[in-house]
DNA sequence: TCAGCTATGTATAAATA
DNA sequence: TTATTTATACATAGCTG
């Protein structure tokens, strides 16, 4: 876009890769709230700058819900590459969420 | 873009919002990976369909890496007193092995 | 569904103020 | 610097096969 063909490595100065960074971080977390009015779909986006510096975008009011959701989403399936032996319920994460909830059950007793 | 300004309200017809969806969906990840790789930045792309399938993209071998330094930043402080939440180590299986000592350990004192 | 096509709207790199 | 402008490249809505 613009003038010139965009090449696809770091841009080398600074001047200019923080100007596209600012145009192009802009426009991407545009398109991620467009896609989320239009297709009705869940979108969490987390940018860091170079320089360490966070942008965000959620679909929903705690971004935390849809990174709860990718969890539980992502840690369900049969976990081919994980052999850590969870063998029987194949989902660490719902082991994980069942074992929070039994320590804490086991914690407010325990007072 | 296409023939016709976008309105930026739910498509209504299915169709064409799943087709709308596959074509900006893959959109947003080549600009998310653009940005990374133009200006040094890292993103994490999380992106559900209305129907509940995942997509995602991240710059990181580990988007939990990005997912992890996005609480730090937010949350500000390490949250080291609240072993429950995947802040350190950032491994989900470390913090069920954490997890399962402690609710052990308070079993045992429990009886 | 699943790719191409293409006219058109957008995004943005570089220039300018 | 930062904001605005402009020229161009890019993305994509509606089609078509």
């Amino acid at each position: 876009m613009g003038r010139g063909r965009v090449v696809l490595e770091r841009i080398e100065n600074k001047i200019n890769r923080q100007v596209t960074f600012s145009k192009r971080r802009s426009g991407l977390l545009k398109k991620a709230f467009e896609l989320c009015v239009l297709c009705d779909a869940e979108v969490a986006l987390i940018i860091f700058s170079s320089r360490g510096k966070l942008f965000q975008y959620s679909s929903t009011t705690d971004i935390n819900k849809i990174i709860e959701r990718y969890r539980q989403c992502r840690y369900s399936k049969p976990q081919a590459g994980n052999s850590l032996g969870h063998n029987e319920s194949q989902n660490l994460y719902q082991d994980y969420l069942k074992l929070k909830a039994k320590y804490e059950s086991l914690d407010r007793k325990q007072r």
